[in-house]
Formats: structure tokens, sequence, C-alpha cells
RNA sequence: GGGCGUGUAGCUCAGUUGGUUAGAGCAUGCGCUUGAUAAGCGCAGGGUCACUGGUUCAAUUCCAGUCACGCCCA
């Protein structure tokens, strides 16, 4: 055992240099952080990194827009924060990283809810005139946009915040209105008539962003459709039965399909149950596949397959209308449709080409009339015989009676089922024909040149490209047009005898400059002669009041943002959003860049996945499970948020929650604490302190090589914009390399040594590049916790790590051969703690420094440790190597063949200064230590 | 229902061109230290690699299907 030291044994804690900093242990982020924002806001740091960064080649990462309304959730901030770790790290590595964050303000959701005010105050919108509500509309966004401004300034986000782009902006309404221009001019912008999906509520057909899906209960209808001529001799004078899910298209049928492939019986009815509507010996037609359930839910209950035939057969075949002779009377063909199906119904759908996708495709393959049936409100027109006024909601019990009355109704029922809904009032959608303005996307080959864009682009991850290369292969032509108010319009002119739409830049250049001028507006207040100038009369023309969907608007960014603002570039390098933009910003980029440019606003895309809470569910309100970034930086701070973005894995969804920011919380502990620890014994640290590379020990220079390894990982992971591998290195680095073994060896030379001592000075040379690497790699991802740590140890009143790059890391700090031979020492030192283990557990050690080891290992590891200072990479007092296989008992480990330790105690006494037990101890001047330490005391008593 | 993805320890992530007991860090437990102390060091436990089939001498890895979850579409 060591010796008890003496009751009066002396006290050299005075004498030893224990880190000292004032870089607290604990954060208190969430006080820190608004001060390092307030000092960022006095440096005007974003001009200065424009200032600094002139002349360097750029690298623009484009700010695709939030829409303005509401708080930020976590997914605004996963975005945002990694488009911040992004152009930081980009920024420095030495490129002019600008960033010009921007909002998306036109809209329905913005407009739904001044509508929602207005009627909370017991009015309607059609009360107000248009300006008005577009001024309203307009100061609703600017208030969120103020809002969400602060909160990613909150988040750390650099950028350009006092000059941010806006869709709103007159400037962008104007350029807005040269794109569109550009289609009028080019002939790619046509008006159609089509079947959209339709808001009776909302009076506006929507996007398909603006859709949910929803259960929706429908009454079901199985109807006899009369045949008049058909080659399927068993069906003469018989009928065919479709089914529906919406009644209320049926005074818009004007066709039946069928599927040429499917097997179709022709069956007889023998008997029925007492409640059913068909009648013993009719004959009608339904698929094979379909047949018992249709028998089944008609009340069949005997019944005779007459014939059986292809689908094919029914070409030719021609039914009347179930209404005929009360102003139906009009012949229903039967026609082949691919999209036909035996999932569900009879194998015969019902065509209402005003009411659906296929019906219209059928329609126009086959020369139908397509009718207009339902008003903007739902109602059918006054020309839509038996249901004239009324409303297509509430028309099902008239259509069921009316088939009864004709004789055509077989069945009825109910059916629960996922129907498209508008999101935001959540009331059932139709589809109604309407007519819209469209981007053709075969006219000057923008799907060609569209899908070529796309292959030019590089995709992060890869995936992205199969997922929206399919997309837009099979997209329709872009619907543009909103029946709604609070947008840009759709600045057209249509001559009223013709039809055709005005193609003339002069006027197009007259419109947007007075758009540029009073915005929007001044299409809907500017009388038409403004803009016709002497060229063309008003009263030849109708204007346009639609407006411009802002899908159209934010897709145009590039063209008001990059192309303007000389800071940036066109095209980007980089989009970044969650994947679900694949349908959104970054599909309408690229349609509306390659419609007016020819190529992608974008050199590559990187897509992130979506938040979800810790068992891998959506975020809600009724699951409790929400996780807000305002409460994260308030209780733990921003950096933990960063943190958490930067350690996940954004390729596949995120999960977040509270164990995972406990998580979070501890990782950065580590970081914190190492940084702590190297300003600690940085403490009054002097360049003039430093030792030159060649008369570093071995393990400083070990430590060089590992940061020159990091280094290029840094690089690597920067460049390729993937971060979450990089970080788990990082801190492993710290975890493994620095604190449980670099610092925790050195602790002996930083407290003990004398301070000029070479091995002190090296081992500080050392801590003072650690540092410095170490914050500079940090600043990107925890930029508040880096500053203050980077203002420690360079105090300055206008400095700041984030003016800083990327230290350059000396090529001959790499040096693989002594990693290679020091991967041997740790093996030695692995088995040495392993034994220690064992003595302390059998309670013969406490302290490592009580022990001696004694190693028999190879040759190879001998030479490898040969000359090292073994003792010290041990943290025991002594320990003696031996050639040669170790004794029984010697304690080995498994990964480690050869290499065998016994413990001993160390002999002698211990040194009240260094804690080593030491024979030494106990013969110098000052009393009870060891002769380093003898010295040292000299040393610093002769400079106090 | 269709398209694109994902599924490895409690958590964040590695890994496998198919091949011995599947790794790291964190968390947990135990021990040490008490001169990084609401810190530091060490050791240990913890995984039927979503499930089921198939190919193969051998599958976590390849193939097919199933399930779960997410995004997009209908």
């Amino acid at each position: 055992m060591t010796q008890p030291s003496a009751p009066s044994a002396p006290d050299y804690r005075a004498t030893v240099f224990l880190p000292a900093s004032d870089f607290p242990m604990k954060a208190g982020l969430p006080q820190l952080e608004p001060k390092l924002l307030e000092r960022w806001q006095r440096l005007d740091l974003y001009k200065r990194l424009r200032e600094d960064a002139k002349g360097r080649k750029k690298f623009v990462l484009h700010d695709g827009p939030p829409y303005a309304n509401g708080n930020l959730h976590i997914g605004h901030a996963l975005n945002k924060i990694l488009k911040d770790v992004i152009v930081r790290a980009q920024q420095m590595m030495g490129r002019d990283a600008p960033y010009v964050p921007g909002w998306d303000c036109h809209g329905l959701p913005i407009e739904w809810k001044i509508e929602e005010e207005y009627r909370a105050k017991g009015k309607s919108k059609d009360d107000v005139p248009v300006i008005e509500f577009r001024r309203q509309c307009r100061a609703f966004a600017e208030k969120w946009i103020d809002v969400q401004k602060a909160e990613f300034k909150r988040l750390g986000v650099v950028g350009d915040w006092d000059n941010p782009y806006t869709t709103m902006s007159f400037a962008a309404e104007a350029a807005i209105v040269r794109e569109l221009g550009k289609y009028i001019m080019n002939g790619g912008l046509y008006r159609g008539a089509k079947p959209v999906l339709w808001s009776v509520v909302e009076k506006t057909a929507l996007a398909d962003a603006e859709v949910e899906y929803e259960d929706h209960t429908s009454t079901t209808v199985w109807v006899r459709f009369p045949v008049e001529k058909t080659d399927v001799a068993a069906l003469r004078g018989q009928s065919v039965v479709i089914w529906t899910t919406t009644p209320w298209t049926l005074p818009g049928n004007r066709a039946v399909a069928f599927g040429n492939d499917i097997d179709y019986a022709v069956v007889e009815v023998a008997a029925i149950d007492d409640k059913s509507r068909a009648r013993v010996g009719e004959r009608f037609a339904v698929a094979e596949a379909l047949r018992e359930g249709v028998l089944r839910s008609a009340g069949i209950t005997e019944h005779a397959v007459v014939e059986r035939v292809k689908g094919a057969a029914f070409a030719g075949t021609v039914c009347r209308h179930p209404w005929r002779g009360k102003g139906y009377d009009f012949d229903v063909n039967l026609y082949p449709g691919d999209f036909v199906t035996t999932e569900a119904g009879t194998g015969f759908v019902h065509i209402a080409p005003g009411h659906g996708e296929d019906d219209w495709h059928v329609a126009l393959a086959h020369g139908v009339a397509i009718p207009d049936t339902v008003d903007g409100d739902g109602k059918y027109y006054d020309h839509v015989p038996l249901f004239a006024g009324k409303h297509v909601f509430k028309i099902d019990p008239d259509v069921l009676a009316a088939l009864t009355d004709a004789g055509a109704l077989l069945a009825h029922g109910k059916l629960v089922h996922s129907y498209p809904h508008s999101w935001r009032s959540k009331a059932p959608l139709i589809f109604r024909n309407t007519p819209q303005w469209f981007i053709s996307m075969e006219k000057n080959g923008l799907r060609q040149k569209a899908l070529d864009a796309i292959d030019a682009t590089q995709w992060v991850p890869a995936q992205g490209r199969n997922r929206i290369y399919a997309m837009v292969e099979s997209r329709p032509d872009w619907c543009i047009s909103r029946q709604r108010h609070w947008g840009v319009p759709i600045t057209v002119f249509v001559h009223r005898q013709s039809g055709e739409v005005l193609r003339d830049q002069a006027v197009i250049d007259r419109i947007a400059a007075a758009v540029a001028e009073e915005g929007g507006d001044a299409w809907l207040t500017s009388p038409p002669e403004r803009f016709l100038g002497n060229d063309y009369a008003a009263a030849d023309y109708t204007q346009v009041t639609d407006i411009i969907e802002v899908w159209f608007d934010s897709g145009s960014t590039h063209a008001f943002v990059l192309e303007q603002r000389p800071e940036l570039k066109w095209p980007a390098d980089l989009y970044l959003e969650g994947s679900d933009q694949h349908r959104g910003w970054f599909h309408t980029s690229l349609l509306e860049s390659c419609g007016t440019r020819g190529r992608a606003p974008f050199d590559a895309v990187l897509t992130h996945g979506f938040v979800l809470d810790e068992r891998g569910r959506k975020m809600s309100k009724s699951l409790g499970n929400v996780v807000a970034p305002q409460d994260v930086a308030g209780q733990q701070g921003a950096d933990i948020l960063r943190l958490w973005v930067v350690a996940s894995d954004y390729a596949q969804d995120l999960s977040i929650g509270p164990n995972i920011l406990k998580q979070m919380g501890d990782l950065y502990r580590r970081l914190r604490n190492t940084l702590r620890y190297l300003l600690g014994n940085l403490a009054g640290f002097n360049p003039t302190e430093r030792v030159s590379a060649d008369e570093l020990p071995e393990l400083e220079r070990w430590v060089l090589h590992r940061l020159a390894a990091l280094d290029v990982l840094i690089r690597e992971a920067c460049t390729s914009y993937d971060f979450h591998g990089l970080f788990n290195e990082l801190h492993n680095f710290c975890a493994v390399d620095l604190s449980a073994f670099y610092f925790d060896i050195r602790k002996d030379v930083l407290y003990c040594d004398a301070p000029d001592a070479t091995r002190r000075r090296a081992c500080r040379t050392v801590l003072d590049l650690i540092f410095d690497c170490l914050v500079k790699w940090l600043a990107p991802f925890i930029c508040f916790t880096a500053e203050e740590a980077w203002l420690i140890a360079n105090p300055s009143d206008d400095g700041s790590v984030h003016l800083t790059q990327f230290p350059d890391i000396p090529a001959s700090w790499r040096d693989d051969v002594l990693a290679t031979k020091w991967y041997k020492v740790r093996d030695l030192r692995r088995v040495v703690t392993g034994a220690l283990e064992v003595e302390r557990a059998a309670k013969r050690i406490g302290a490592s420094l009580q022990a001696h080891p004694h190693v028999w290992a190879p040759a190879d590891i001998l030479e490898a440790v040969a000359g090292l200072p073994l003792e010290d990479l041990c943290i025991v007092s002594a320990i003696t190597v031996h050639t040669g296989t170790p004794p029984d008992g010697a304690f080995t480990l498994p990964d480690a063949p050869g290499i065998g330790v016994t413990v001993r105690l160390a002999e002698g006494e211990k040194c009240q200064r260094c804690w080593k037990v030491l024979p030494d101890v106990g013969q110098h001047t000052h009393p009870a230590v060891c002769l380093r330490c003898d010295d040292a005391v000299d040393v610093i008593t002769a400079a106090a």
C-alpha cells in the first residue's frame, strides 16, 4: 500500500496548474443565445460576411419560401437550420455564400383567414371592395413574416433578414406578370375547359396541394341503361348496369365505359327477395368477376348466365339515357376504357365528361359533347332537366326517385370511402367542368425539356430523381388559374369575337410596368386602355379576372430573386426542401424555368424527410407529441436543436421528442466540456510558448495526425452536405481520442510540469491547435456555443468565429505510419487498463498511479512502444516491459493476442504534488515530492 | 388503390461486393477518482439486423411476399 501521508503533509495545490476558464460548465443557452444574437446584430454579421467573402467563388443556396401564416413548426426549423449549416460550412470552406430568405405570400390559406375574420364579424367578404380585401391579405402576410423572421433568427439562422424577398413585393408581382407574359407570347398558355376539383364552399378550383382525402359516406346506385342496339345477342332489349358513388353526376352522363379484356356475363333474373328492385325475367350485363356481388346487392336470389363475352364485344353498343323522354333524349354509347377495373362496381363505368378526369378523356377521344351541368355554387344550371337549381350535395333522394320513376334503379346503398375534401373548409369536393388557364406540357416541348433538366440535376439523395421524373412524365397540363382574389392577376386580354388571347409584348410590358409601380391591384383598378394603348379597342376585349395559383409565384422565385439580385446567381447551386416539394416547389420551379429558359434554375436539389415523434408517428395536437422549436430554444437552447439536425440522417424521416432531445443535451455537454477543458488548460497561453512541430513528442504528433484526418472528413462531409456521420466522428474524437486518451494522459504534464518544460509547452501548443480546429469545425453546427468559446480564447469587440474559415491543415500533420503504430500502442494500453480494473475490483488498488504493471508483448508491439513514456501513457507510476510469452495468470484480452499484464504495487511514496508513487519521493529540497515536482516548485516560486 | 422511400441495441448512427462471437458513441448498471467535480476514467449488461418464405455450403446482406411507418398521388 502507499504510505499514508502524515497529518502535516505539505499542500502543493497552489503550485499545480489546474484548468481555469470563464467558459462555464453549464451553458445556460436560453439566456446566452439572445445575447450573442444581439452581438451579431451589432456587428452586422451578415454584411461583414459578405464583405469578407467579396470576390470568392459564390455558393448560392436559394431559399424556398415558407408560407407566411402561423408560427414556425419543427419542420420549418429542420429546413432552415439545415440550410444555415450548409451556408455557413460553404462560407467557411472559402466560398461566398449569401443567403436571402423569402416568403410565399399569396393564396387561399391567407385569403381564407381574412374571410374568417369577416365571418366572425357577421360580414361577407363580398361586402368589401376587392382592393380592400387584398390590402388586408397583404397586411396579414406582413404580420406573419415578422413573426417567422424573429423565430428563424432565434434559431441562429444567418441571412439577409433586413432585405428578404417576398412573392407579394411589387417587383415580384411584376416579374411574375412578365413570366406569365413569356407563356402568353410563346403560346404555352391556353384557355381550356376541363373538370377540375372544385370546392362549392370556397367557389374555386383547388390545387392538388389544397386537397385532402378523408372518409365520406356516399350514396351508391346500380342503374340500368336500356340497350338500344348491340351485337351481344342476349342483351338486345335488355340493359347494361352501371354503378356509381356520385348519383348527382347522372344528369351529366353521356357515355358508358367497359374494359376490353374483362370477362362479362349476361344474366337472367330467376328469383328475387322481397326487397329487391330487380324483375324476374329481366336480363342485364355485368362483369363476371363482380357478378355475385351485384346480384347480392340487388337482392337477386336465383339467376342464369345466358351469355358470356369479352368486353370488346360491347363495341358499338348504344344505350338510352334512363331519363329519355324527360329531357335526356340522346344516345349513350359504350366505349372501351383502360381505367375500368373489376375491383368494385359492375364492370361498366358511367361517363360524365364534365365530372371526372377519365370521363373527360373518353369524351375527348370519341368526340362526345362535354356538358356544363353544375355552377360554381354546386347547383345545377337552369338548362338541366329535372334538377335545375338544386344543389348537388342534396340531390341524392331526387335522383333515386327519378331513377325509380324511370324504372332504372336496380339497387342503392351507402358506402364510406376515401374522398377528396378541401384542406381549408374540409368540405367535400366535386369534379366540375370549368374554363381554366393552362400551361401546356407539350407545346414547346416543355415536358421533354423538364425531363432532360431532371437528368441534368444532382439529386441528394439520389432517389429524389426517380420521384420527380415519374411525376413530370405523367402529369397533365399545368392549371394555373384560380377564381380567387389574393394573388397575381392573370394579366390576359381575350378577344371577344375570336376568343383569341392577345399576344403583344408592348401590352405585356405596359402591364408589368404598372404592376411594378402599384402591385397587382393595377390590373384590377386601371381602365383597360392603360394597357391596350392605341393599338386595340378596349371594347373588343375582355379582361381575365382569375388569379395565378401560388405555385406559379413560388416557381418564379428564381426569376425575381436569383436573376435580379446582384449578390446571387442563376442557376442556384442548391435548392433544399422537404421531400414533399418534389410535387411542389422543385416541380413548379423546374417547369417554370424550363418553359421560359430551357433548363432548371438549380444545379442540385437536396431533400430531407419529415419530422416524426419518437415512435415514428406524425405529430399532432391530439396525440400530444408536438415538439415546438420555440420551446426547445427557450428551454434547452437553439444549439441543442441544431445539434439534433446535424446528428440526424435527413435522407430519411427524422424523429424528435423529449428523450432524443435529452440525448442531444448529453452529446452537447461532451462537446462543451471538451472546449471547456481546452480553454481551461490554455489559460494564459502565449504564442511564444509554442514548440515547433519537430520538437513535439509522438503523442502530440499523433493528435495532429487525427486533426489532419478529421480535416479531410470535414471537407468531404460539407461538400456532400452529409453531416450526421461527421458529427458522430467529431463527437467520438472529443470523447474517445481526446477526453479518454489524450487529455487523460496529459493531465499530469499540464498540471504538474514546470511552465517552461518543453513537454508542457508541446502539449499546450497542440491544445491550442485542437481548440482552433474544433471551434471552427463546430461553428456551422452549434453556432452560439462556438462563438462563446471563440470569444474567450480571442477576446474582441468585433470578432467572430463565423468570420473565420476552416483551418488550413499542413499536409505534414498527416502521418499514416505513426497512426498504424499507435493502434498497437493503444492495444497495449487497453490490456494494461483491463488488468488494473481487476486489481481495483479486488480492492488492491484505487487510483491507477498506485500500480506498477509488468507487460509481456510480442516483438512488433514492443517495437512500437520502444522509447515511449509508457508509464505516462498508461497513467501508472512505473511500468516494466518484458519480452516473451506472458506468465500464467497474466491478464490478457482476446483481441490483443500475445499481450499479458500482471500488476504489482508501485514502490516508494506518493508524491504530494503529482500523486505518483516513486522511490525518490522525500529525497529533494521540498518535502514529500518527486524530482520533477521539486524542480517545478522551484521554478514556480522563483517566478512568483 | 398507385408511385417513391424507410425499418440494425433504450437513443443517434456505422456495417455487410453474402463468410468466424454484428460495431461506435450516448444512455443504463457497477467500480474508481475527488486536482475537468451537477465533471473525468474504467468495466459490464443490452440486438432472433421488422416478419415470412426462397436462392446458397452459408443471408442482417441477394430475391419474393407480408407487416408497420412516412411523403406524394388517386
